[in-house]
DNA sequence: GGTTGTGAACAAATTCACAGCG
DNA sequence: CGCTGTGAATTTGTTCACAACC
């Protein structure tokens, strides 16, 4: 129970959970089963189980899990008992759509600025959100404690705006531009890339095949 | 080489592929190798053979492989050679931003109409987009074969939405409400969460531990 | 009784390592 | 020689099935 470490495959369920979690105490539902879980998560009961247990011991044999000891436990676990800030680099479609979109800021991700090199847009405001200049980065990260970088630019200059998010002490990237980019040993990245989901969805479509349902 | 499927492992990462193999083109390489294609596409290149051979056989040993048979290839497997019409349900934040993201209709999903229930909203145009009610999906889908539904709606809607897509004979969704939903048999969904995909990454920056940097 | 927590069995995906061939 | 294509080995993830416990 203690040098195990928790699988990625289980971390990416986490937020789930803490959704569903979240909801069933809205509904004010004190306890829950590992099988309800997993109807309302659409992952299997034995998962459920085995991923819970990854963090720990928190159920009770007979009876259930305790919501709110759950998903404070979980909450605990994703960093959500804080909230983290967010820069986003690259002020066109995308990142003023991301700036404008709540939930970033709903649920503990709010937006600081919009970074822009076009200086005829530096010190507008999009949707709340100030524009700001590349050389401002390292003042904003300096001053907002585990900030998170969005990279909303084309992917001809994500990389340059990787290195550029990295030498501002910036150590967890999510990157909107279609293009793999690397960052050194300690940075953690994630790739999400619209067209790419889309295109999975179109092999799906070509091919006559019964396609299945879990996301 | 006849009768195994794609696994879908590899499926998710043909997208990938085609970008590079189209970067590539660009650039006028006419062939490359698995190492090179893993440098770009940051893949294992072990990974990348295995994943071609399911293909079929399309490489020459000693030499590589022919970027434009490649492309071809793959490009084909997603069904680039057509477009795919998408239509977005729920004219909100994200739905406005979905409906002018140009990397959707760049790399063909030209994106239809914004199917929305407030009144107010319908016979407007957003991004030269026209906002129509939901009576009208039906015909939408009867006229554009192959139909793509994306779901930008609230989460508490976005199971009816889902429902109403399926009636109205769309076979390929992609939800991006935050909720976990379910689809018929030979419906094919694709989930993107990005408040998930934010906790994941606060998840690694909450843990001191040394995050890697694949996507 | 009912449900957790988990070892064991199974399945999928990744990576190694090398035979086969241009 | 160099690189593909692929069996075999390994790792990772899922599911089963049941003892342990309330």
């Amino acid at each position: 129970m203690a040098v195990v470490e928790v699988p990625e495959a289980t971390i990416s369920r986490l937020p789930i959970y803490f959704r569903v979690l979240a909801d069933l105490s809205d509904r004010r539902e004190a306890s829950v089963s590992s099988e309800r879980i997993s109807e309302f998560a659409g992952v299997n009961a034995a998962t459920v189980r085995k991923d819970f247990s990854y963090l720990g011991s928190y159920g009770t044999r007979g009876v259930g899990y305790e919501v709110a000891v759950l998903l404070s436990q979980i909450g605990t676990r994703l960093g959500m008992a804080r909230s983290w800030p967010v820069v986003i680099a690259g002020a066109g479609n995308l990142g003023q759509a991301l700036a404008n979109y709540r939930g970033f800021s709903e649920r503990g991700f709010p937006v600081l600025a919009l970074i822009e090199v076009d200086e005829s847009k530096v010190g507008t405001t999009v949707h709340g959100v100030r524009v700001r200049a590349a050389s401002d980065l390292t003042e904003i990260v300096a001053e907002n404690e585990g900030c998170i970088g969005v990279v909303a630019t084309p992917a001809s200059v994500a990389q340059e705006v990787v290195d550029r998010f990295v030498a501002a002490g910036i150590r967890s990237i999510m990157n909107f531009a279609p293009a793999v980019l690397t960052v050194p040993e300690g940075v953690h990245m994630r790739q999400v890339d619209l067209a790419v989901e889309m295109q999975v969805l179109s092999f799906h479509g070509q091919s006559r095949d019964p396609g299945h349902s879990r996301p």
